[in-house]
DNA sequence: TCAACGCAAGTGTGATCACAAATCAAAGTC
DNA sequence: GACTTTGATTTGTGATCACACTTGCGTTGA
């Protein structure tokens, strides 16, 4: 019997070995349409063809079919009558639709996670902090996308301690239906003078280390409205410029 | 200049015909597949192949294929490590998950809707309670399909009076999800004998008519919460059956 | 007797082709 | 000159094939 040595064997082998995967060309794919999105590397109203998308990715036609079928179901993406698919154009309603709902949803979701984070959890969103002031006091050169890439990292890494694998899907699917439109503000933003992030994150982080999961669905909500907000103002006096014209 | 002449033809032959569409088979096999999660005819945990299913709704693999992967990017079916897909299996976890989120979403909209719903939206679930009540009167043949159908179509009326593009396809989401899960819980009902679902939609209906956000939430979430709440005490009861064995 | 091996059927994934519909541009018509 | 028509190109959809992986069962070996 020396199943057991076997068994000791495969395993410290299995201990040096980083596991490969077997992650499809569909699921890369749809990684990366994600990534853009969020990014908001795509403009809103913007066309997307399959074999665009395939040459641009290096690959056939059929992952990017099925990824954008997937994107389409989750409303990050728009089927148009004509077959063709795009991304959701920017609307006054559709900016305070989406406000709402994040605002719902999220704040439900740090306030499950207020009550249940311990305290490692919170050291870990607490380093994101510092993180955040790091890159900022080098200002001199401004990463809009590690920001972006930061300060998802901070609301995931919140939302994953809220125990719900319902609520975290569609958190990402807002976060998706919403990216192109952020995009937007956030570029504004930079143009408009800078705003302090890290304070709002700061107030966060402080309401869940005292537990309070009240405080904590408001300081959220300010973070995440503040984009929209500016998003809004600054559509509306488009849309006067517009009737002016 | 006989263009507007012709126009104005074409808009007659229009008003007469119903619109045949362009429907891709793709998408008929997704609808397909959403009616039969929603109304329960798989069973939790049932595995399905891309083969099984192309022969049963008689079409090439190509749009089934499409079509699983879309409800499995809506957590409506389960992609397993092999690379197989399931109906999502019920856990104590996942119904109180489900029925939080949907007590959530669903009470917002139709918090919504109290607020917004006209007088002819109002009449027009107010006779949908008739028609529950029709059924009910030949109740010899219990007919579970009609009564889920009605109920959906009685919930879904009201969400649509929300207002909002976002909060709608969140709520078929869950409802796609929890589709498995209610249908074992209503089979068990109706063994355990009767269950007044026309009282709590009255109570619903009669909170809209005075516009009562608040009570229309509560009776909302006591509706859907019936069918969860039956399920977890069989879940609980059965479990313990399966330790003491 | 039982575990390990190996073969065969079944399954998902990706590529390619055929076809229909949409789009665009140039030529034609009034 | 404005509008329609026609033809070429582009695009999404569905079918089919090839390949890799998994699974199940029967055989082989100790």
């Amino acid at each position: 019997m020396q199943k057991a040595a076997i068994e000791r064997n495969n395993e410290t082998i299995a201990a040096q070995l980083t596991p490969v995967g077997r992650e499809t060309v569909q699921d890369r794919v749809y990684s990366e349409l994600r990534r853009a999105l969020i990014g908001g590397l795509f403009e809103p109203s913007q066309v997307l063809t399959i074999r665009g998308l395939a040459d641009a990715l290096v690959t056939s036609t059929m992952p990017v079919r099925e990824a954008l079928g997937r994107l389409i179901t989750e409303k990050a993406l728009e089927a148009l009558p004509n077959r063709s698919v795009r991304v959701p154009p920017i609307t006054l309603e559709r900016i305070d639709d989406l406000l709402r709902a994040r605002s719902l949803i999220e704040g439900e979701a740090i306030a499950l996670a207020a009550a249940r984070m311990n305290a490692r959890q919170i050291a870990t969103v607490e380093a994101m902090l510092g993180e955040w002031d790091e890159m900022r006091a080098l200002k001199h050169k401004k990463d809009i996308d590690r920001e972006a890439t930061l300060n998802q990292s901070f609301h995931f890494e919140i939302y994953r301690c809220c125990g719900s694998a319902v609520l975290i899907p569609m958190i990402e699917s807002l976060w998706l239906q919403s990216g192109p439109c952020i995009r937007v503000a956030i570029y504004a933003f930079s143009d408009a003078g800078e705003v302090d992030t890290a304070h709002y994150h700061r107030s966060i982080v402080a309401a869940l280390a005292r537990q309070d999961a009240q405080a904590a669905r408001e300081a959220l909500v300010a973070d995440i409205s503040r984009p929209f907000a500016f998003l809004r103002d600054k559509l509306q006096s488009a849309s006067k410029e517009g009737l002016r014209a």
